[in-house]
DNA sequence: AGCATGACGTGAA
DNA sequence: GTTCACGCCATGC
């Protein structure tokens, strides 16, 4: 199925961000050609039965803000990730001016 | 087949 | 700067 292929290259276009950056739903969605996907981005990873190989904490919002519903243990989890892997945060939002990775 | 929901994004108040 | 509302597409019921 097409659409089953559009979420694996969700899966793997977050497993190309590197340690220390991160990336938008939005920004997935348009690498794939499908700018207005970041809904089904973040559905992808949120229903899709793939495991920690996907480094979902490194996928925010446009604005820098994490998830609400993060499955790994929660923001506050999520928070802690970032910012062991280097990620800067401004206000409890990422610093997507230093830490953004265009896959693009 | 249609309605309601959802890990989003952008614009406006 | 923050908060609200609308719009986009796919999935679930």
């Amino acid at each position: 199925m097409e659409n089953e292929n559009f979420f694996n290259q969700v899966y793997e276009a977050v497993k190309l961000i590197p340690k220390g950056k991160v990336s938008t739903y939005g920004e997935i969605a348009r690498f794939l050609g499908k700018p207005y996907y970041a809904r089904q981005v973040g559905w992808a990873l949120h229903k899709n039965p793939y495991p920690i190989k996907v480094p979902c904490h490194r996928v925010v919002f446009s604005d820098g803000s994490l998830s609400s519903a993060f499955a790994f243990g929660g923001a506050n989890e999520q928070y802690r990730l970032l910012a062991d892997e280097g990620v800067t945060f401004i206000a409890n939002k990422v610093d997507l001016k230093r830490c953004l990775y265009k896959l693009i």
